[in-house]
DNA sequence: TGCGTATTGAAACAATCGTTTCAGTGCTTG
DNA sequence: CAAGCACTGAAACGATTGTTTCAATACGCA
């Protein structure tokens, strides 16, 4: 059983001298601080001596201040890892092939790849993007491959209460036209995925180049989009299969449409179910 | 805003040299040990020489190496908050219409979309589905609206291993042709979830009067389309939208092509790799 | 093939690190 | 009151850090 600062701490408190008492509770409250910074500086910000800070460690038992940094750097780790332990689960589990064990594998993956993009997508940024994209005069979104489909179903959601959003090589439309009647005051929506269709880069980079704002998800940090976003996301996409997995792409989709139909305001609600009516009207959907 | 080393590792990535790169695949993969080591010894358990760090902090655009290693603490310490205080904070500004919020009411509700997939699916259906459609000579996929883009993904999905499956509506073809010539020994796919679109159900009740095998998901027991499947599975879809969320969908088709995979055998993973090869040849992906 | 360029690690450098010494303080004890 | 004691921070110390220089190497191009 490993034994942590914290429980190290308790264990001497009642034999600290003040200062050190003082040093001690500054550990206890800021683990994260000792893990990552020097005893020099923890001394300064903390407003106790470095002397302290080396004694303390030895009062706690440690050999050196070093070796009490390392328990920290271990609880620090060990919080950190629920990726590693929880892929590693996966993969254990990754031989059978029954309905059951993949319908339980997949299920855990996307669970992890969503939480995941919960955790590792900044909230400031997907603000930034939705506000981006909330203020263009036209967007368009650029989808291949295996990425086609989800380019669609934005496209989808977007055309309840946006007229002015387009998904590319729709209804035959040459993407290099749409493409060369986009300004400064439009963007580009891509999604793309490795492998990276050649036609999706091209149009980002064209689109970069002429001022176009530009919003990427991919599936990489090395991916080759990302240069070229001003708006990038990461979309954690590891499963157990041969192709990437797009559950956490939808989940961040669907959060963004959120976004933007709540900057849309009260006027898109009722735009929706207008087009609701027509649509029903029109006969294209069933009804019983 | 927040610019974490990852997104720095992606703006810089194409420009990175080899050793370069090296230390940036470390970086992104190991976070905490950046954050919480020592340059030399990050170099040493890496393998990359100390010079190459300090470089590769540069050329991520940061003033001094030290500064990297401050956006690598700012990101330990975010992680570090526990989960469950803060989902509290989140729950208690429960409506709010900020980016964290909604980004968490969606993961939270796409997590839990998928585990009542889990609960719910009956694996020995899944199974059975899976048998029918391996056993079909040819396979057509059906989605409008909504759907539209996740029959295009499955129908994406499958063409790496099996020449038989089609997407319905794809190339001008006009769908009553190609239902026409189906018989017992083919399957229809379809998607439909609510607003069900006409063309679907029509569809699906010609492809069951003929005898075809109907596989079906769909988002509700109330579905008209559950009464012609042969083959049907209710996904859950419940969101904070005013759309219905796909994430389940998603996972539910990934494991459905995960399965087929597995059926098809050896020569499948052959077939998937010379397809890519192709893919490439034919220039249609971007290569660094 | 030869030349110029880019990339790399070893080594040298100043800065910063953690530790220890030492003098000063406050407190207790005789 | 004086002497002894533990505690503390400033300062000095060698060790280690991050950076830079420099020579060696690989690579592209004519």
């Amino acid at each position: 059983m490993t034994v942590s600062i914290e429980d190290r701490i308790g264990q001497h408190y009642g034999d600290l001298s003040d200062k050190l008492r003082v040093a001690a509770d500054y550990v206890a409250a800021n683990p994260v601080e000792i893990a990552t910074r020097s005893l020099r500086a923890v001394a300064t910000t903390s407003g106790v001596s470095p002397a302290t800070f080396s004694r303390l460690a030895r009062a706690l038992g440690y050999a050196d201040y070093e070796a009490l940094r390392d328990d920290g750097r271990a609880a620090v780790g060990r919080r950190m890892v629920p990726f590693s332990q929880r892929a590693q689960d996966l993969r254990s589990r990754a031989g059978g092939h029954t309905a059951a064990e993949a319908l339980a594998r997949h299920a855990a993956s996307a669970a992890q790849n969503v939480s995941f993009l919960e955790r590792d997508i900044t909230p400031e940024r997907l603000e930034a993007a939705a506000d981006t994209l909330h203020a263009a005069r036209r967007v368009l979104i650029v989808g291949s491959l295996g990425s086609s489909g989800f380019a669609d179903y934005l496209g989808y959601l977007m055309h309840w209460f946006r007229a002015d959003w387009s998904v590319a090589g729709r209804n035959g439309t040459a993407l290099a036209a749409t493409l060369a009647r986009l300004g400064p005051e439009d963007a580009v929506f891509v999604l793309s995925k490795s492998p990276h269709a050649k036609r999706s880069v091209s149009a980002l980079r064209a689109a970069h180049a002429r001022g176009v704002s530009t919003v990427v998800i991919t599936d990489s940090y090395s991916s080759p989009t990302l240069a070229m976003a001003n708006h990038g996301f990461v979309v954690p996409t590891e499963g157990p299969q041969f192709f990437s997995s797009y559950a956490a792409t939808v989940v961040l989709l669907e959060t963004l449409v959120s976004l933007l139909l709540t900057r849309a305001g009260d006027g898109a609600e009722a735009m929706i179910r207008a087009a609701e009516d027509q649509l029903h009207d029109l006969g294209e959907t069933w009804a019983p």
